[in-house]
DNA sequence: GCGTGTGAACCTCTTCACAGCG
DNA sequence: CGCTGTGAAGAGGTTCACACGC
């Protein structure tokens, strides 16, 4: 819809906004100012007003931004307000702590199948979902739409996932597993890597520790 | 021990080399190149070397980086070749998972224990390691010295959680929750946030499909 | 007075192009 | 000839300071 090109750094502050104002929203606020706002995600009240700005003039002088019509925004921007639906590739460990966990409090998203090859885990039920096989994967993603496929498989079969998922329609991947992994162009590629955020605070440590 | 000041986008990106390197080294390969280490990460080449150049002349010209050293270099600069040691904080679905995941394939760290304040909970058993009550932390983080808490709790229980982690001494804090978090100066704080991740892929798909 | 919106200065990071060495 | 190391140029993002409106 807007042609506005921004940075994931933009997106991914941007989330936490949306989070903090659910937040603020369940806490009765109706008012919040770029400067809680920036406390709360550390960084400076500039920043925050810069970010905003951006997009629209959203604040009232004076007092601030209006809690709803700002959270309303925002989700519009991160393309949030009807958010695709999203299933679990692996029944394992992870995959069903996924699952259990939940997506409560990300505005949105919901967990809309679980899926593995192993045909010893089909029908095991966790949350009210039954794990599918994977051969019912592209059958579901015709039906939901837009998805996005969360890949919990055990290591070196990501791979072999992420083509599953891409061939069955999904339209992003976002990965558990620590393999490099190659995706067509036009599918989305993220992950989540526990291991890379153990270096970061690893070397936060040491170099704090430094005289 | 280096008196440089890197930022963690480049930690971010060191971390990704190591991983990189850690599976050429399996694949038997003893010679790198920046080329083959920027595609792999999705970056430039010119940004490998200056990453790498930074740090040190580590490179042969006309060949390229050998394998073990490099990696060797990249662990000592992110301070990964004694990694402190990880214990995780709630024994519900995530913290269980992890614990049967491991950090196979992370490079050095290993999950030490598994913490919780539900007795229903405590005694249980999960890859070897035993559910102890959370009033042991304290004498298991003085046994291990440097520990980095992994908050696996639920939603709420976060900052109580965080607080009995730095009150027995933990130096670091990997937080799974959504909520924010405050720990003391000194005590350093990372997030794994799933909500965040399917945030920048919603934005991505939608952006991408615009004409 | 308070807090937003914004242009300008500032800084960091990335890319480019090429010299240098095996 | 191939690939690294690096200064220079360019792009992008952040901070600062202040005008504007409630």
């Amino acid at each position: 819809m807007s042609g506005k090109k921004v940075s994931e750094r933009t997106i991914r502050r941007l989330s936490h906004y949306a989070r903090c104002l659910r937040l603020s929203r369940i806490r009765g606020d109706s008012i919040i100012t770029s400067g809680y706002l920036a406390g709360t995600c550390g960084i400076s009240s500039a920043a925050v007003r810069k970010d905003l700005a951006f997009f629209g003039e959203f604040g009232k002088q004076g007092s601030g931004y209006e809690v709803d019509e700002l959270l309303y925004n925002i989700e519009e921007i991160l393309g949030t307000t009807d958010p695709p639906s999203v299933v679990v590739i692996g029944a394992g460990n992870i995959g069903m702590a996924l699952i259990e966990s939940g997506l409560a409090g990300t505005g949105g998203y919901r967990y809309r199948g679980i899926f593995d090859r192993d045909p010893s885990r089909t029908g095991l039920k966790c949350a009210g979902i039954e794990v599918q096989s994977i051969s019912m994967l592209s059958a579901a993603v015709q039906k939901l739409g837009e998805v996005i496929a969360v890949i919990a498989v055990s290591p070196g079969e990501g791979q072999n996932a992420v083509d599953t998922a891409v061939a069955a329609g999904c339209s992003a991947v976002l990965s558990f597993t620590l393999e490099p992994l190659i995706v067509p162009e036009g599918v989305i590629l993220g992950f989540v890597e526990v291991s890379t955020e153990l270096d970061i605070i690893t070397h936060s440590i040491r170099a704090g520790a430094r005289i």
